[in-house]
DNA sequence: CCTCCTGGTTTGATCGTTCAAAAGACGCTA
DNA sequence: TAGCGTCTTTTGAACGATCAAACCAGGAGG
């Protein structure tokens, strides 16, 4: 009676031996069912739960995933990484895993606590978040042959060897459909607002936006349509000012929702009728009624999570990655349809 | 040389006894020196960390906090979590623990969790966050005997038994803090955007506005300056509307950064001189330039921290509660002085 | 009748630590 | 020299599960 049930315990209940027990639990199909009905009974009685740490010991499994909490959230893409995180959560625990946190303030850090972490049996795999062009961390992992997925496809070729699961999101399908969606309400002028054309993710989101403007006007129009600025609010403002005094747009594709809230903080001051659309549907967007290209996080962590779990249970699935496709949150600023007076085709 | 070390491995490396490298680990002071010098060289030799789940089988205690992730992050929220998170991680980490999360869709289904995650020894003690009145998991935790602190201090009158340890973030001196520097600016006809009176956080947030603004202006004044409206960028701006119709305010200080953001666009919108404070200081504060009230969320979770490892090391320390002082996080829309045609005082 | 097989169950052994108590080493006292 | 106390180190015995192999019917096949 003191203290929690072990697996005797139950045994002793159900008059079978521990070994019939964890059967019934592990590999129910082995066990005769007249005999797996009194052990369910018992343990449904005593209210037993198998300690996990015993089992960890034995079996060399924790069941735990790794995730390294990014020191600064700013904010913005913390929000994305928050709701990616929950339903990774929840994919993890239906499965029985877990999720297990812990920081570090630098790449060389953090492969020092997969060492540890994986060193103390804690963690069976790894989850890794916003990777960058040459990330040490994946070749590490890979050297040591450690599972791993990362959310956001390596930036760099990597060899065969290093090859690893990932899931990402298509940032060009995401301003395609968004430019594609302005289009289809009538706008021509569409101007792009994005990040400097040095990172991947940059050309990437403006790809998209490019593909669906080659029908509608010239390589040279797009080069005046474009701004490659650095991500914040007041940066989307000044661009959505000298790219209104200079090609009269009459929408903007936005490569953020900080660039987008400040376009559309600039046409709403000074009463322009223009259609703005944001990227990553976070919560500022839908609070200032701000439309935007929403990742599909719940099925990005559900294919994160089967990604590791085909890792650990030694499968190794066909497409090991998995490029998934973003929609159209729509809202408000982005049905502004071109004001006629301004734009030379008609809409509808 | 197959797998890794385990504590033999380094007993024999090092000449002596597993039971001498378990001691110098966790109890070096009844080692020799020398003899620990010796140990300590074999374990960083052969780089051995002691495997956690066999620690755990046999103490009983894993080292490990358990948390809750909140199903939905309404993203203003979810970014004060967030940077909680994080720092308390770092917290725990420092102390060698760690963080796990899990989900669950209610409270009901969440007390399931701990049981189960108590009764696998998965964890040993917990956080919780967003408390509400009446919350049933206190209760329960406090029944079982086990080990926990909440982020929000209990909006009920708690019996003695199950009075609590908990951190939280004095939500009336934030308000004050806020009325007080606009006072101090010169502004005197300062309005209160708050949320609906029924919920305790408001009153408490209400207060603090209030209070400082007693000695300047009646209480009849005072109810014609203050708005009660849910949360939300929309019920912000049409708050400041009816405001600035009815009693031509100089100043807003808000409940939320959501409601201040409604404000701040509406008073730019119109081209009104107005100073205006949130409260969280979230990530979109920043963004637009908004003056808001910033949570000491490292501070807290510290305190948060210390607050369950007392307990888990058997202590009781006195303060067996925290209540935490915000600042204020100053940016332009937090300086603008009373407009002198408007205001009765002169600024300065 | 003996052997072989198969489905179901039980029996040691083991995972890597820590606890509790025993055992050595050493100096000091009687 | 025996006896005692203190400091340090070692030795069984858990902790609670799973693996691997043994065991035990009972039916089929030779």
């Amino acid at each position: 009676m003191a203290g929690r049930p072990t697996i005797n315990t139950v045994a002793a209940a159900a008059g079978v031996s521990r070994q019939t027990v964890s059967n019934t639990i592990n590999s129910p199909q082995i066990v005769d069912p007249r005999t797996r009905q009194r052990v369910l009974a018992a343990i449904e009685q005593l209210n037993y739960t198998p300690s996990a740490a015993a089992a960890q010991l034995r079996t060399r499994r924790s069941r735990v995933i790794g995730l390294r909490l990014q020191p600064e959230t700013d904010g913005i893409n913390g929000a994305v990484l928050d709701r990616f995180l929950h339903a990774f959560t929840v994919a993890a625990q239906r499965e029985s895993y877990r999720v297990m946190l812990f920081t570090a303030p630098d790449d060389a850090a953090e492969i020092a606590q997969y060492s540890q972490l994986v060193a103390a049996s804690n963690v069976d795999a790894f989850l890794l978040t916003s990777t960058h062009a040459g990330d040490p961390r994946t070749a590490w992992l890979a050297s040591q042959g450690l599972p791993f997925v990362t959310f956001g496809r390596p930036w760099t070729q990597l060899s065969e060897a290093d090859r690893h699961a990932w899931v990402d999101v298509d940032g060009a399908a995401g301003t395609r459909l968004a430019t594609e969606h302005l289009l289809q309400l009538g706008h021509r002028r569409i101007a792009y607002v994005g990040f400097p054309r040095s990172a991947d993710l940059a050309d990437e989101r403006l790809s998209g936006w490019a593909t669906a403007m080659a029908d509608v006007v010239s390589a040279e129009s797009r080069e005046h349509l474009a701004r490659h600025v650095c991500d914040g609010v007041d940066a989307g403002s000044r661009a959505a000012e000298s790219l209104l005094a200079e090609s009269e747009p009459t929408a903007f594709v936005c490569a953020s929702d900080s660039l987008a809230l400040g376009a559309l903080s600039h046409v709403r001051r000074i009463g322009q009728r223009c259609a703005v659309i944001g990227f990553d549907d976070t919560p500022v967007a839908a609070a200032v009624d701000l439309a935007s290209v929403a990742q599909p996080l719940t099925q990005a962590a559900e294919a994160a999570f089967d990604l590791v779990l085909a890792q650990l249970n030694g499968e190794s699935p066909s497409p090991r990655q998995y490029l998934l496709t973003p929609h159209l949150a729509l809202r408000g600023s982005g049905s502004v349809t071109p004001d006629p007076s301004t734009s030379r085709t008609e809409s509808e």
